[in-house]
DNA sequence: CGTCGCCTTGAATCATGTCAACTACAGTGG
DNA sequence: CCACTGTAGTTGACATGATTCAAGGCGACG
């Protein structure tokens, strides 16, 4: 059964058996944490990337004052982050969201597996930019949409993001986030992000009981969103796919 | 006299000669456009990076409504975007915030870039590394700072970045952009940027007239800003500049 | 001298935050 | 089994920060 990694880099590269073998083994022993614990905090020393394999963690960034901003989130699959190996010490923090099994990536090994593994090394600057696309148009929700337009590109886009994993099941999905986190991530206080959720369910957009969301009205929600585009998964280019094999 | 991006690179990692060489003809020739125009149109074919020698730039959402966040400034020096041949179309548009030199760099040359000279390629990721930072401090700003304080943290994300490929004169630098802009950078109305700027001018924090600007108290201003961390440029560990040169 | 783009200022409005009370529910220990 | 406790979410009343609208200033430029 293959890693959420290795199902997210099929989708988007042709990887040989060598190439699966190496992602397979990346990063030594399973490690497992709590909800709540810290895996990189900001402003120390950074040697090696964290990669999940089941659970959620969220980066964020604290001010001195207490304020917060959440970054992202971190699913399964997601390698946090592959440019270790040339920022010594972290600007955001990664917390825990769910209990988590993860592994940790020396900046050595990543390295040796860039250079050794082309295949690898590329869909690794894929999935950079891609982390770039996400953090762009999170940026532009929160700059530029109203509350209520936040508070659903958000769920759109963990939505979107865990259908890449085939995380999700059709229009339901399992979001372990407090609304306190979702208002830090949309950057809103929890209280209007509770009105927010409840004028989106009124309205039909979506539902949710406990932890299941759904999403009720894929089209409605796209058209309030706005912010939709490069989230997508779109495959390497073949030239460079041809390129890389040779 | 070397390249803002010759500069810029030699400030984190030791090239030689032959990696001077290749990025100082990085792109062939050199181009002009006025200010106002696009570079880089979003959903469109990317082909190409846009590396910029002389003046400012600056990437941007538009929404379909017409509300623009201003993602970030690109200055001289600046590769936009590392990442071509990876992402098929163009998540973001680019614009000319002044009359513009720069190069286009095809997708093929970048690629052979980054194989042929590791260092080059290490600084690369460096550069992709130092702009995430950049983007993630933006996000805290816009995210969960005030009005006045994410007005201020944008004068101190331009000087500081400014200061890095020395286009900056001490605490005084020329900003080209209208208030317009600075709005849709920090997601705020540009009546409120205006009133914000008088009060950072009448609190004795900043002066300007025209495009000549000055942080007048640097540590004050640290203050209000907060979000300060990983927007300086640190040299890639002695261990990686060691492996590369072998 | 007039026009245009950019900036500034005031007043009214609106969106979002804050404070506080209350509900629901899960965990805990009696 | 039941009170206690704590955390998460909801709701209303009110406060405030930011937007909008509108008017006017100021410098650049024809």
């Amino acid at each position: 059964m293959p890693s959420p990694l290795v199902r997210k880099l099929t989708r988007i590269i042709e990887l040989q058996p060598a190439d699966i073998v190496a992602l397979q083994s990346l990063g030594g022993p399973v490690r497992r944490c709590r909800a709540g614990e810290d895996l990189i905090t900001a402003g120390r020393q950074l040697r090696s990337a964290v990669l999940v394999h089941e659970g959620w963690a969220f980066r964020h960034r604290t001010l001195p004052d207490g304020r917060r901003q959440v970054l992202d989130f971190v699913l399964p699959g997601d390698l946090c982050d592959p440019t270790v190996f040339v920022t010594p010490r972290a600007n955001f923090s990664l917390q825990a969201l769910t209990g988590l099994r993860y592994a940790r990536v020396p900046e050595t090994d990543l390295l040796e597996l860039l250079q050794s593994h082309p295949r690898i090394g590329a869909a690794f600057w894929w999935s950079e930019a891609h982390e770039e696309a996400i953090t762009r148009a999170h940026l532009t929700a929160v700059g530029r949409l109203t509350a209520y337009e936040r508070v659903a590109y958000l769920l759109w886009e963990l939505w979107i993001r865990l259908s890449l994993v085939d995380l999700a099941d059709g229009p339901g999905f399992v979001l372990p986030a407090t609304q306190e986190l979702i208002a830090d991530a949309a950057g809103l206080s929890t209280v209007h992000v509770s009105r927010m959720l409840g004028r989106l369910t009124r309205e039909g957009l979506i539902s949710r009981q406990h932890q299941n969301w759904r999403i009720l009205d894929v089209k409605r929600l796209q058209r309030i969103v706005q912010v939709t585009d490069g989230l997508h998964l779109t495959p390497l280019p073949p030239w460079i796919q041809r390129r890389l094999r040779g």
